[in-house]
DNA sequence: GAATTATATCGGTAAAACCCGATATGATCA
DNA sequence: TGATCATATCGGGTTTTACCGATATAATTC
C-alpha cells in the first residue's frame, strides 16, 4: 500500500465524487441493457455524470486504479470500474495506527 | 472536516514524515532545555530533521494546521506544533463510511 | 533602544497536476 | 473490409504545488 499515491489520488474533487458514485451505482447511474452493475460502471457513464471530457475521466480512473482504489474489468468494448473496498479498509486502519 | 484539504495536506512525503515524527517526539527529537514535549515540537527542530529551509517547513506546518492535522502553541519566541489526534480518528471513520 | 533569535510571510522559478482536443487502439457489426 | 463505438494515450496550455532566498514580525537579551 503506497500511502502517498493514495492520498494524491484522493486530492481531487471529481475523483472523490466518482468514488462516492461508485459506492451506489444503482442510485447514481442509469441501468443499461448491456450489463448490470456486478462488474462496475463503464467509463462513458461516469464521464457523463462528471461533466468532464472522456480523456480526463479515463485518466482519473487510471489514477484511482494505480492507487488501488478501484479495479477494472474489460467486457467487449466497455471497461467497467468498481471500488476496491479492501483498499479503503486498509487505508482506514493505516490512518488509525501508522500515520 | 474538509476531506479534500486533508488529503492535499497528506499528499507530500515530507509532511507525512513530519506527522510520523510528531507521533513520538521523545524518540525523534532531542529534548531541549526550554521545554518538554507537552506543547509539541518547535519549528526549528522539525526543520533540522526535515532538511528543508525554514520557510518551507513553516509553510508545511501551516498547511497541516489548516487541515486540522496539527495544532500550535506559542510560548515565548517558539511555536510548538503537535498532532491533533481527533482529526486522524475522524478521518479514519470517514474513510470507513463516507468516501 | 539595538542586536539576536525564532517564526511567518512574500516573491519567484521549476515541477507537477489539471483538463483539454486530437489521435490511436481495440471491439463490434454491416 | 470498412464504419462505428468505447476507451486509452499523447501533446500541450493553464493552474497549482514545491521549495527557495529575502524580508518582515515578534519575543528576548543586553
Amino acid at each position: 500500500m503506497k500511502q502517498l499515491e493514495i492520498f494524491k489520488a484522493l486530492s481531487n474533487k471529481t475523483r472523490l465524487e466518482i468514488l462516492l458514485w461508485l459506492k451506489d451505482p444503482v442510485t447514481n447511474f442509469p441501468e443499461h441493457i448491456h450489463a448490470g452493475f456486478e462488474a462496475g460502471v463503464c467509463v462513458g457513464e461516469i464521464q457523463k455524470k462528471a461533466g468532464l471530457t472522456q480523456s480526463t475521466v479515463s485518466e482519473y480512473l487510471s489514477i484511482l486504479q494505480r492507487a488501488g482504489l478501484v479495479s477494472s474489468t474489460r467486457v467487449g468494448q466497455w471497461t467497467y470500474y468498481k471500488r476496491n473496498e479492501e483498499t479503503f479498509t486498509e487505508l482506514s486502519k493505516i490512518i488509525e495506527s501508522d500515520i
